[in-house]
DNA sequence: AATTTTTTAGTACATTTGGTCTAAAGTTAG
DNA sequence: CTAACTTTAGACCAAATGTACTAAAAAATT
């Protein structure tokens, strides 16, 4: 039924969709295969498993996010360039929520992911610190207050960016898309908020508004 | 196999043993039932489904937690009181973890502890205020420095609150109950520290030390 | 055009799971 | 002691799922 090259993409478009919409244990390879209108075996000779699809997805996404972190754009101020990248990072992180609602039962059973995931934050912690010297150098951020206060809020950001999805499962079943992000996006923002010089907040204030 | 009264208690449990262990997906009710060498029939006379069990786990959770806050201890400071409290919070909340690590599943087919959840969030949010709003008149916590801002400082404890023990469940799977809640503990308090005073300030230095 | 490779569907099987039903065993109350 | 009840085990069923195997269909290569 599928017949042209691209069943891989198709199954993977297919499987994302299922995955966010029912949850990743309850979407079973049957019944990706029943909705793309192929017979299961025909999808396990794709995909021999469940968890060879969440390991492509996470692939996808690692690619878009990688994309985004390349396209070096330099914004004016400190405060808009986070804000801006925030609001992308999180709407592709959005498209394949599955990964963050049921990580802990997706990486219990597929090491090679989790692996994948431990790395990817290890780079993102170091994102984050360069972003925070180069803030802190340009007193848009104060000096540290007690000796690694920033490793400590990177620690508290990267809790937040793995779980603002969840959150919004939870708290936030009636929102859109849109909204859920500007939601958590702003939320995201406003952890900065303290550490903000003076000057610094004189910048934030003219963004909210 | 039981043969007395606790039968209940004793499944209950075991369950909370099997759930923190392996998941709650991952337990069924035949396996609750072998590892308690009754018939899976006799634990479905005393709960019907697995959702009773887990609705039952939470009482129990909420239970304990409504007994620690009602035993209204007075700490001589605002970041002790907020530290103790924190910690004994977060070690019950631990020994029920499986509620939060699956949260989502849990709740997808659970209407009825989803509103209990929900319930007991608007609680919380509450008493957070309290906090907040004593300290700020006891200048222990500084004034907002723009509308509401202590409003989104509660969305982000709360989201931190849900998702800590989910954070160790992928970050520290190496590290003992008490070292976690340690760790978290510290973690959360230092989320209070930028709002703090001069003098709050030199409190918090006091008890980190 | 023939053959080789890739893709697909169908079937069948074992396992797990939730659930029902029945009868036996144990406990309690009159 | 007996009757009523509570608790328990075992047998059975149906649905879902992962998995393997086979053969046909389609596509690509020669």
């Amino acid at each position: 039924m599928l017949k042209n090259k691209n069943s891989k993409e198709k199954i993977l478009q297919k499987a994302l969709e299922l995955f966010n919409a029912k949850g990743f244990a309850n979407v079973s390879i049957r019944l990706i295969a029943t909705e793309l209108n192929i017979s299961h075996s025909n999808l396990i000779y794709h995909y021999k498993t469940k968890n060879d699809i969440a390991t492509a997805l996470h692939n996808e996404l690692l690619q878009k996010a990688i994309a985004l972190n390349t396209q070096a754009v330099t914004y004016s101020d400190f405060m808009e360039g986070l804000f801006v990248s925030t609001k992308q990072g999180f709407e592709i992180l959005y498209d394949y929520r599955f990964l963050m609602i049921d990580l802990n039962f997706i990486l219990k059973e597929n090491q090679a992911l989790k692996t994948a995931f431990l790395e990817v934050e290890k780079v993102r912690a170091k994102m984050y610190q360069n972003v925070i010297t180069i803030a802190v150098e340009n007193k848009d951020l104060r000096k540290e207050l007690y000796p690694n206060e920033y490793d400590f809020f990177i620690d508290q950001i990267k809790i937040f960016s793995d779980s603002w999805i969840v959150s919004s499962q939870i708290y936030h079943t009636d929102l859109t898309k849109k909204e859920i992000i500007d939601l958590y996006a702003d939320l995201f923002i406003k952890m900065w908020f303290p550490y903000l010089t003076d000057s610094g907040k004189e910048k934030f204030f003219r963004i909210i508004s």
